[in-house]
DNA sequence: CACTGCCTACCGACCGGTAGGTAGCACTGG
DNA sequence: CCAGTGCTACCTACCGGTCGGTAGGCAGTG
């Protein structure tokens, strides 16, 4: 094929059978999804997806780790190098919402709902990189408290409620209901991160401190549904 | 039945029934658990299971009823009197977050899991029930926001945050780590519902309206695990 | 006798997973 | 140029086991 050497898949073919199965995972639970529902989502028969996976559990594995990938890439590295704690939260926070809400992402997903599926040390890797984002909130919320920015409530619990908020959004975020994403995350940003009171669209005149680093993401796709 | 009225049973070994089987689809997923293994939990042969309910499906939808009965009347009853909104919003938290910490009902974390196990009319009618709750936080919201008790944040994103910080512990919160149910009430209430800065203990002072209705639950169980 | 509460025994469908075969391609030696 | 070899990407057919659910019986109680 393609004599100059392409080969159109190399791993290419994978990543879809995992956006696939992540597709269906995230409509139906772990549990609720057959093999041969996936196998037959990706145009195969069950023995051809064996092909490619090891079994289900490894399939479940991979497609968190690639959710965990996609999310480090779009939330965690374009805020980690923001100066002011403050701001690096609520930018956090933005890109955290329109992740889950922007629904691009079912791995995400399905590593939110599926927290208890894996076991053994699939489980324990996973939670590790997990752990990973709250200890990078707790040395936030850590930094914002020490510099008198935010009340000095324990770092622990304030991750883990910024996670909550930002998080559960997946239960209940409906792309055409009355609230956008914007208005959300400027609702969440004003209940715990206080400071600028017009925080949307002009994210330029708050942050003296870091004023590179700021995201593109925004007028891309995202339609509503 | 029988006259003098005892009939040791009349419903009580049914909900034996759902208290074993919420146990076990908490621990499992509803997927992930079969009515064998019910059945056997029950200490009885599937058939015998089935003579007290119908299909699966309808013991998830009493399981998740039954929740609901939990929370309303220990979370709900309780501060629906509160005339201070914001007080009101305190010790409802308060409550919330007991209910999941202390792990005495499962069926209320299944609520939580399997918010789209079911579907059609009984899920509709598990929604309805949730509705009410999230009506309730966003009047309270509302009515903080008019006295000018909070920051004015829109009062469905202000209800649905408040559930995420509170209801997300159920993922996270391990019983014998470092944080006990009381410091992360604390700290969850310091984060959004300012005023009192020593809240917990006595919870006495502040209801000057409503210094009935009070739960006695404490002081029971709650073994750190 | 009727009824409850539970049993044994079984149903068809489906589960995750595999054995073994094959079509199509790239590469090689002659 | 082309048969042979090896490899990838699938296939058909099947495995033992389990799924949710049921028919029908039977012991105990009123």
């Amino acid at each position: 094929m393609t004599p100059t050497g392409r080969k159109p898949d190399e791993g290419e073919r994978y990543r879809t059978i995992l956006e696939t199965a992540a597709r269906l995972i995230c409509e139906r639970g772990y549990e609720g999804t057959s093999m041969q529902e996936i196998a037959a989502a990706c145009r195969m028969t069950k023995a051809g997806l064996y092909h490619h996976i090891q079994n289900k559990e490894q399939l479940l594995f991979a497609i968190m780790n690639y959710g965990m990938d996609v999310f480090e890439e779009q939330v965690l590295a374009p805020v980690q190098d923001v100066v002011d704690p403050v701001e690096r939260l609520r930018q956090c926070m933005r890109h955290n919402i329109h992740l889950v809400t922007s629904g691009r992402s079912k791995e995400v997903i399905i590593i939110l709902h599926e927290h208890a599926t894996l076991t053994g040390e699939p489980r324990e890797f996973i939670d590790r990189r997990k752990k990973r984002y709250v200890r990078f909130l707790e040395d936030a919320f850590a930094d914002a408290s020490r510099q008198g920015l935010l009340p000095g409530v324990d770092p622990t619990v304030a991750a883990f409620s910024f996670l909550g908020m930002v998080l559960w959004v997946y239960k209940w975020f409906k792309p055409d209901g009355r609230l956008t994403e914007e208005q959300i995350a400027d609702g969440m940003v004003a209940m715990i991160l206080p400071g600028l009171s017009t925080p949307a669209a002009s994210t330029t005149d708050a942050n003296a401190s870091a004023p590179l680093r700021m995201v593109p993401r925004a007028a891309s796709g995202e339609e509503p549904q």
